[in-house]
This record gives structure tokens, sequence and C-alpha cells, in this order.
DNA sequence: TGCTATTATGGGAGCGGTTGCAGAGACTTT
DNA sequence: AAAGTCTCTGCAACCGCTCCCATAATAGCA
């Protein structure tokens, strides 16, 4: 079944150079004698041993894909899956597999070494990686391309591509300030973590814009997750000047929380207070009332890495590739559905 | 960096074939030489080119997860991610790497044809494969070794994975007429698909256990979707003789739209009815009332299946492998937290 | 003690590609 | 017409590892 070049060189009296020539795409072979082996590389279908390529040419097309410890419990929600759709579709259309690394704690080191040293891959995505993993080193060292998923601040080595948070935050903020609120609240990320940094940039951002002085009571830090929205939420309630007339949640957990909060109090969501979250996670679209939120573009993400990394192992050498994506404002009704004003 | 086979020897002061011995564990090499080998292995950090072992020996250690087109819906749970954790960490176990390959109508045959031609798997995870699906066909005529994930009831040649569906469905059943419910209905998945014809045999199993006469009137197929659920439950809410007094759903999602289609009638969950799911997805608990159901181990699942097909691997000619693995009831308040009558 | 197992090691032929190099024609150039 | 280019092709040397086979050393046995 596993045919050879040599066989398809013998069946059509050319030499092994010649077709692998043909093969590859490879200039100096006459139009006839190419299109006669193309022939018969088709009938006998042809389809070359990656091993020996790989072995002799020192690349496999294959793009490893790591998912670092820890995030597995953010499978929850539909990003991993739809981050590994963009990228695997990304790359069936340029001929690339995907291998797949979810790490775990215990096998991270071998597993590590065993990507690096194998020459398995030709690059690496990194899917949220955190500032200190190790496995950033490891790949700086060994000099193998990879892109990250998540803007990283502290490396200026590092390729990445990311939604460009800050614009996306500063658009919602923008927005509510437009419909007239004028108290704008926010429920940060944590500030550790980029996302939830430029999320904040971003918020500031848009009060500058307006003129608006910050209020340092009114920003108040989460941890993305439901419960922290909750707490967060309550520590707004709790201030003396209220919580404001609307919430920029950094996240659509924290977002659920945060209206968890609000019912227990009796307060209505637009009326006596707006919210927006972040994400467009499934479940905005279903909350009560419906959540507006920004909308990532997850997928593309995904596709966007591989293309980038795909492009980055054909020229190595290449300075690293900054790449933000916009996101999409999805206005439903948890932030009025008319102007406030 | 890329440490080689002949290094290692040389500075051993041994020849390549013994440090391949040593590296392979295999028998016939003098202890005292082996500890001395294995030392500068690790001293080199040698790692062993995958590519070359690959082409030398035939096998890759990498193992193919295919997850066919249109289940990519499917992904609004976390199934995959579970799925895949489990795969990959049994992988992980046993020195192996996991190739991901996510379907995609347009490149479907062609990657088909790469993934068996090219000997870059040892063999492939197919994840919820349709009946009929082609890439089945391929490898069975490739011979390549594979198993699925989910019964396949056609083909006897196959080997695969699954939830024991019939006694899962047969237990739940159970627990209820234990319960005291007298006029247990239920509501189907579509009876093509195997899963959904298993958990209507163990139903009926259940009472015929307790030689209760089937009522086919109490028997509404549904496809497994929200809409599916709502659509049967207003069907056995506008029975003559009444929807009974608890209802099996085969689903998760259907629960949640017979919950739906109960709320708009008015009646209470479970005090004028009892409702039971079946996967145990993230929301199954947060329902209101949460839902009783029976929970899938999803990630051992995928964890059998990687050490299921890597035997099979290493001892081709088997006969193929059948395991249903055992679920867990998961019981909630809606089907009452205390025995009925 | 001689002769056959057994164990430890090295040699070398692949595995299926890629690629530098050389040579054969055909085609320009002066 | 001789020399220089260019295009097309084949040869052969790898890439790093596995595994069969030969050989040497040691052990087992009559």
């Amino acid at each position: 079944m596993a045919t050879t070049l040599e066989e398809i060189a013998k069946s059509a009296g050319v030499s092994r150079s010649t077709v692998s020539r043909v093969i590859n795409d490879q200039p100096n072979v006459d139009q006839e004698t190419r299109a006669r082996v193309l022939l018969v590389a088709e009938s006998l279908n042809y389809q070359p041993n990656i091993a020996a390529r790989s072995l002799a040419a020192g690349r496999t097309q294959i793009l490893g894909l790591a998912i670092p410890a820890g995030v597995s419990t953010l499978f929850a929600d539909p990003y991993f899956p739809l981050l590994i759709q963009g990228i695997t579709s990304a790359c069936n259309a340029q001929d690339h597999s995907v291998m797949l690394w979810v790490g775990e704690p215990e096998y991270e080191r071998r597993t590590i070494r065993r990507l690096l040293a194998g020459g398995l891959v030709d690059g690496v995505i990194l899917a949220s990686a955190l500032v200190d993993d190790p496995i950033l080193e490891a790949l700086l060292k060994r000099g193998l391309p990879f892109v990250m998923i998540g803007r990283h601040a502290t490396s200026d080595r590092t390729s990445y591509i990311d939604v460009d948070n800050l614009n996306s935050a500063h658009e919602m903020v923008a927005y509510l300030l437009r419909a007239g609120y004028k108290r704008v609240a926010t429920i940060t990320g944590p500030r550790n973590m980029v996302a939830g940094a430029d999320r904040l940039q971003g918020y500031l951002a848009a009060l500058r814009e307006r003129k608006i002085a910050c209020d340092p009571s009114l920003i108040v830090e989460g941890d993305f997750t439901e419960e922290g929205g909750y707490r967060a939420m309550q520590r707004l309630l709790s201030l003396p000047t209220g919580p404001g007339d609307a919430v920029f949640v950094a996240s659509d957990g924290m977002a659920l929380g945060a209206m968890r909060a609000l019912r227990e109090v009796g307060k209505r969501v637009p009326d006596d207070i707006a919210l927006t979250g972040f994400d467009d996670l499934p479940f905005a679209a279903h909350m009560d009332p419906p959540l507006t939120t920004v909308r990532q573009p997850v997928y593309r993400l995904g596709a966007v890495a591989a293309e980038t990394l795909i492009e980055m192992v054909s020229h190595p050498g290449a300075s690293p590739r900054r790449i933000l994506l916009p996101t999409e404002l999805v206005i439903r009704s948890s932030c009025g559905s008319l102007p406030h004003r």
C-alpha cells in the first residue's frame, strides 16, 4: 500500500531525485517529465512518508499545540474547542498537521523535552501560557519557532496573537458613556494577567476620552470567576456613594456572579443598573436579561496563529510577529436597549 | 543540542547498537555497560529523534485522534475537551503523542489519505464517527488499528469503547420505580443512533423487570436537542391519560427543554412530575431544580480508548475489543429527594 | 577437555526521503 | 567554431535509528 519514491521513479522511467523534485514543486524539471511523474504518482496514490522526509529535510509539516496544565478547568467553556478548530482548519489548508499536547504537571518536563528535542514539530502554538511558563524559556533556548495565544507583556522576543483587549474595553465603555450612563464602575480581571490589565486600561482610556475623572472606588478587582464577580459586585453595592449606574465587567463569568449579587439585593438590570460582560460565552445570550458583551474571534485567533507560525517556520530569523485581532460589540438588553438618557 | 546515538556511543565507549539496546530496554546488555550508557545519555540530555526511529522501526508512537466533521457543534459542551484530556493523559503515560484531526468536509478525503498513507500514526481513535463514515471503511481496508468511541452496531470487525447506555438507563428507571413512581414516561434519543436505542432498551428492561406493561404512548422520540425535548414533553402533556408521574429523558439537553415545557403549563418539578436526564452536563447541577441524571466517565472513556489502542498496536491481529464503562447515578432533587410514596 | 548453548557487543544494511554535485545536451555568445 | 550558459537528469551521500547477523567471550555439559 505504501508507495515509495523509488517505485514511482521506476514506473515513470526517471530517477528518484527527479520524482522528489516534482513532488516538492522544484524547478528544473521538464514539463513533460513532470506531468508524467505526477500522473504515475496520482495513479499509485502516492503519499510521502513523513518520517523519512522529516529525517532528511529536518522539517515535518507538523505544528505542536501546547495547552499547559491548569487551564483544563477553562475547558468548561468552548474557548479551546473553537481555538482548536481554527488551528486545525488553517493547518489543513496548508498541508500541515497538529500535534496535541495537553499539559499535565507530572509529565510536563518530560513532554517538553520530547516535544523540543524529538524534532517532531516545526513550531509550537502556546495556548494561554503563564507568564513564567518554563516551556517558554525552553522554546527560546532551543530556537524553535512559536507563537503565543494571548499577549505576552514581558518578553520582546516572543510572537503573539491576541484580541485587542484594550480597544475592545475602550469601545464597550465608550458605548455606555454615549448611552448616557454617568457613573460607570468596572470589575476587573486579575491585574497580573495581561488580559485583565489591558481591559482595565481600555476602561480608563474611555473615561479619559470623555474627560471624566476616574473614581478609584469604582474599580474593583475580580479574578475572572463567577464567585469573584459576585463578591466584587457586593463590594460595589456596599459603597457609600452607591455602585454607579453601569458596570463594565471584564468577563462574562464574573458578570454572571455580579448579576446574582444584584438579584439578591433586588436591583433590576438594566433599569437600576446596567451590566456588560466580555467574551460572549454561549450562556451570555441566555441570561436574564441577555448580556451585552464583547465577542472574541476565537476561531480566527487559532487560524491566524497557525498561519503566522507556518509563515515563521518558512522564514526563520524574522522578527517576532505581534497581531491584535478586532472584536465585536454584542449589544443586548442588559445595558438598556435604547440610549438611557 | 540534538544529541544522537552515535555521540553517546562514542562518549560511552560502546557501539551505536548497544546504546540503542539500552535506550529501548532490550536484553543482552551487561548491567555495568547499561548503567554507564544511561549515565552518559542522561548527562547529554539525549532524546531520540522520533522521525528516525519511526522510519527505521515502522512505528511512530503517535496516535491519531479523529473528530469527524459535523460534531463541532457538540463542542458546546465539555465532552470533547474531557475526552481529549483523557486521551492525552493516557498517551503521555505511555510515551505516545496525539495527532489531532478535526474533520472538515472539504478536506476530509485529503486528510484521510494523509493520515492513513503517511505512516504517521500507529493507530486511530475515532470520536463519535457516524455509522457510514467513509474513514471507517478506509481504516479497515488499510488495516490500521483503530478504536471507536461509541458503540458501533453494524460492524463486527471494529473495536469500541462506550458507556453502558443500556444498563445505565435501566438503573435510572429502576430507581424511579423503586422510589414509587407508577407511570414513568421516556423521551428518547433518535432511534437510529446507538446511544438513543440503547437507552430506550434500558428503559424497557427496567419496566420488564418490575413486570410493568409498557404503554407505547409514554415513549416519545426526541433528537437530543433542547428544542426536541421541549416538543416531546408537549406531546406527553397533551396525552389524554396525562404524562405520567415521572419522565426519564435520555439527555440533559432534552431535559432542559422538557423542563421549559413543564414550566409553561405550570407543572412543578418534582412535585407534579419527576424528571431525570442523562450525561450530567455542567448545567444539570444548576438547573431549577437540580437535575437527577447519569454521569458519564468521559475522561476515562478517552483514557481507556488510548490504552486499548496502544495495546492493539503492539498486538496486531488480535480480535476486536469491546468495552463498556459503567456510569454513575447522580441523584438530585428533580426526582424528589426522598422516596415518593 | 572438547563442543555446544548463551550472552554481550559491534558491523552494516536498510527505512524513504532530500540535496549537493557532476555530466549531458541544447542554446548562446564572441 | 570554440567556449561558456542553462536546463534537465542521475548518482550518491547523508539524516538518526532499528535490527539482523557475525563474532567473541563466557558458561554449561557430557
